[in-house]
This record gives C-alpha cells, structure tokens and sequence, in this order.
DNA sequence: TATTGTTATACTCTATAACTATA
DNA sequence: TATAGTTATAGAGTATAACAATA
C-alpha cells in the first residue's frame, strides 16, 4: 500500500475489514445468511423480546434498513415478529427452533473461521486490539453526543 | 452491543470503520472527493505514471471498479490519463497542478480529522494497533496465496 | 494466448425523506 | 406531537463476466 496511505486509521481498516468480511461471508451464504442477518440472527437468539428499534440501535443499522433483513429471516422461518400488547406500534421478536439452531451453527463456524484468520495474534494482542477499537468507538460516540 | 457479536473482530471492526468512514466522507465531499477518489488520489501523486492495474492492485480495487474513479478525477482535471509508448494497451496516471494542490489539502484535512477521532490512544497504542492491523493482512494475504 | 483497460450488470450496505398506525 | 415500523429511493462500494485493443 502507498506509503502516505497506510498512516490513515481508515485505509488499513478497510483492507482488513474487507479481508474478513470476504472470509465470513463465504461460511455464510451456504447457510442462507448474510453478514446484516447473520448478525441480526445472533442479538435476537440472545435477547429475545428486544423490539425492531432496539435491535436496530444495538447492530447500529437504521430501522428502515433493518426491515428487509428482519423480512428476510422471518420468511425463511427463523425469528418471528409478535406484536407487543403494551405497545400496538411495535415487534418483539423471537427466534424458532430453527433459527436457534441455525446461528449455533453459524456463530461456530465464524469464529472458528475468524481465529483462524487471527492466529498471529497473540490472545494477549487480540484483547488489546478489541479493546483499543472499543475504545475509539465509546469516545467518538461520546464527541458526537457533545455536539 | 450484543455481548457475542462483540467478540467476533469483524463486527468491531466494521463499527469502527464506519464511523471513520463517516467522519473522513463530511470532510472530503465538500472538495469534491470521496473515499475513493482520495485514496486514489494520493497514490497518483506519489507514484507518478503509475498504471491503472498497478494502482488497483495497490489499493485493492478490481480494476472495473477503478475506471469510474479514475474518470471522475480526470474529468475534474485533477489527474491525467497518458498512453505508455512501451505498451499502447497501459495508461499511465499523473496528476495536474491542482490536483497536486487538492490532494496535500485532503491529506492534512483527513489526519488532522483522524488525530481527533484517536486522541484516546497513545501513539505506542496506535503504532500498535496499525502494527497488528498489518500482520492480519499479509498473514492473511499469504494464506490466500497458498491456496 | 494473455493482459490492459473497459462496459455492463448485480448485489450489499448505507442514508434520507415521507408515509401509517399507534401512542 | 412524537414514536415504531414501513416504503421508496439513491448512492457508494464491491464482484463477475465479457469485450476490444494490444502484447
């Protein structure tokens, strides 16, 4: 990569941001998910109940991107919307057997995957990495909450 | 976010790659650049007559994808297209004057905004986090190759 | 035959505005 | 009036196949 290039943050994010993605999405598409549902599968199976606007908010996709994802899942008969009788305007949502069954075998695989890609990494330099990328993530959400 | 996801590097990073893409994109448009076009950009002016495959291949764009960039830089008369006498199929790529002068704005408007967003690591933590960055992807890169 | 640049095309992800039904 | 979900739409980025000109 040029020179100049590779001291911005934002470009050796992107190579290796894509690298993975390629990496993950290939384990997923023979299972039927893609990167937004196998994501959106997962928050559902571990917080069931959570509504179309949390969920949106927790993978950080705006809601009227998250309903072709949710249509999707809920068509291949994974999760199911149930309206909230609290609230007649929203969805909780729920995973089915299947769904359960299917992002147990999805999660295996991507993490299986994924360590593979991070074995030059010491699990002492993982953890510093995730925690400095965490910690970019709660400042800047924190800057733009200021303004 | 969902205590599962967050392990998975991918979905950190994605996060974090957005808000930077965010961040760097409300700086760039109002020059007239996005993402692809400035990185494009800067590495015509650092390596002048630089070659359309050549410089797909360095910033990991299929050479189909780069023609678009490269005419929206040309036709704004930030680049030029030369023809290789050696080699009538190549183009080599230079850029004009006021490319030259647009491209050291975009850079110092772009790290300037970037040290902003990172003034919560150190530089050790950010020498490290670039550093780990780097050895997913040629590790990874490698690995492809074997293949 | 292989490569450089190109066109056409399709799909994923992201972003915004406007709508509906409820609150 | 505000909010939850929805529709429609547009743009950025990525990916593949096929082509013309040249090697």
């Amino acid at each position: 990569m040029d020179e100049r290039l590779r001291r911005f943050l934002g470009f050796r994010l992107k190579r290796v941001f894509n690298l993975i993605r390629a990496d993950l999405l290939e384990q997923l598409v023979p299972l039927g998910l893609h990167i937004t549902t196998f994501s959106t599968l997962v928050v559902i199976v571990d917080h069931p109940g959570l509504r179309q606007s949390a969920l949106a908010d927790t993978l950080d996709i705006k809601s009227s991107n998250m309903v072709a994802i949710i249509d999707d899942l809920e068509q291949r008969g994974w999760i199911e919307r149930q309206r909230v009788p609290e609230d007649r305007r929203a969805f909780a949502l729920y995973v089915t057997e299947s769904g359960q069954r299917l992002c147990e075998k999805a999660v295996a695989l991507a993490s299986e995957h994924e360590s593979k890609l991070l074995t030059c990494l010491s699990d002492k330099e993982l953890e510093s990495l995730m925690h400095m990328l965490e910690k970019i993530e709660t400042t800047a959400e924190y800057n733009d909450a200021e303004q």
